[in-house]
DNA sequence: TGACATGTCAAACGATTGTTTTAATTATTT
DNA sequence: AAATAATTAAAACAATCGTTTGACATGTCA
């Protein structure tokens, strides 16, 4: 019986089938997900053979699952949350930054959007993976906008309105996840490419700093002070 | 050899059988997927032999691709674009009910819901069946909102800015679609049943109508009477 | 009743999948 | 060089899937 290297250690780089199964798997798993890959594309595409990854990885989930992290702290390395905003910028600021490395995280081409794609697959389809990665990644990442919205706001981190802008903020981001297909299919004037960082950014930024500063107040909300009451019709 | 029915034509609704199916397919495909759906499952909850799928749909692939269908017309029945606003209606309130009857989509319960899984899962891994429903269904909805939008922009429907809204709209909108599980996850306290649909359509109407009213304008675009002019650092 | 189309059923087919086995090969250490 | 460990390779295993088959039951119409 074959003793299987303990995964989780580092391993010494000069590992190349390993690293090559890992590459292999970032582009199979990013391109049909988990469940349609298949250990022998990922082995044929890493010119080795069937059970390496068995070998190596234990299982396809385990594969999976170190996959995930390797692409996250490859993309987040890449384009780091706040990207070179100081802690101190006024929160606008931080805003745009959020968004743009958001979106530049997306669009990036290869290996990098790996992150993304699999992340899309794993809302609508959770892995047992996902739990450590929103723990480690995605919770800090909810309570850095957190913290930038309330700063904008003037309100409460936990208040119900700082929530609801959270949610604006991050779905006008996903969207470029998920809603590819249908963008290019109803909107094919729409770039989405890398190119299309800058303006979408710009937009989204623009966008939601001009609700925040101009929100009406339902009636269970303090209206802040300065912009105007309530709209209805 | 047993002659398949034509699929297409409208069979008779004594056919028992069928319609069990159908019912069966759609909590099946809704809950896990086309791929990760299993005939024998389907046929297992409709009380039916594994070969009734194939006696009376043909395949798999029909199956789905009638049942998308089916709970389109079902979701769109009970809940149209605009509910009962009227066609000359200012375009603030025709927002707010194309928002509010994509949450309530969304949030109800039972075969309603169906649709819009089934369609968060085509957004990531689109099968054949969603040829026909884009240009049946989805486009006009989009042409729909895009008039809506043009009109509180004040601007042309090709006019990218209008686009651009566009997108802020919807994403906010299937937002709630994709990242269900994030949201449990992360935000425990938001609630995700048909109780959320008030609060959430308001927040995305008045966030969405906020930021266009106030939209600042960049370079390339002009600007409209009565707004601040740029705020950038 | 007899002929025939319609619908249902158990069983099996053929293909694909993740995984395991066992032997051969390569690398490392003694 | 010999011995030992690490890695690779071909083949098969076991399970699952969509689909098909052919027998059987049911209903309809002559």
């Amino acid at each position: 019986m074959n003793l299987k290297p303990l995964s989780g250690v580092p391993a010494p780089v000069q590992d190349a089938t390993r690293h090559q199964l890992l590459e292999a798997a970032g582009a199979v798993f990013a391109e049909v997900g988990f469940r349609n890959a298949t250990i022998r594309e990922i082995c044929r595409r890493a010119g080795a053979n069937v059970a390496a990854v068995n070998y190596h990885f234990g299982d396809k989930e385990t594969l999976y699952a170190e996959l995930l992290r390797y692409s996250q702290q490859k993309a987040f390395a890449k384009y780091p949350p706040l990207l070179g905003v100081a802690a101190d910028a006024p929160p606008e600021e931080k805003l745009g930054a959020f968004v743009r490395s958001f979106l530049l995280r997306i669009f990036d081409e290869g290996s990098i959007a790996w992150f993304g794609k699999m992340m899309s697959r794993e809302m609508v389809e959770p892995t047992r993976a996902l739990d450590s990665l929103v723990a480690e990644r995605l919770r800090p990442m909810a309570d850095l906008l957190r913290s930038i919205v309330a700063e904008i706001l003037g309100r409460s981190p936990q208040d119900e309105a700082v929530r609801l802008c959270c949610f604006s903020v991050v779905s006008q981001c996903v969207f470029y996840h998920h809603c590819r297909t249908m963008i290019s299919r109803l909107f094919p004037e729409q770039r989405l490419d890398a190119s299309a960082v800058e303006p979408l950014a710009g937009h989204i930024a623009r966008f939601s700093l001009a609700a925040m500063k101009h929100l009406p107040d339902p009636e269970t909300q303090r209206s802040k002070p300065g912009s105007a009451r309530r709209r209805r019709h």
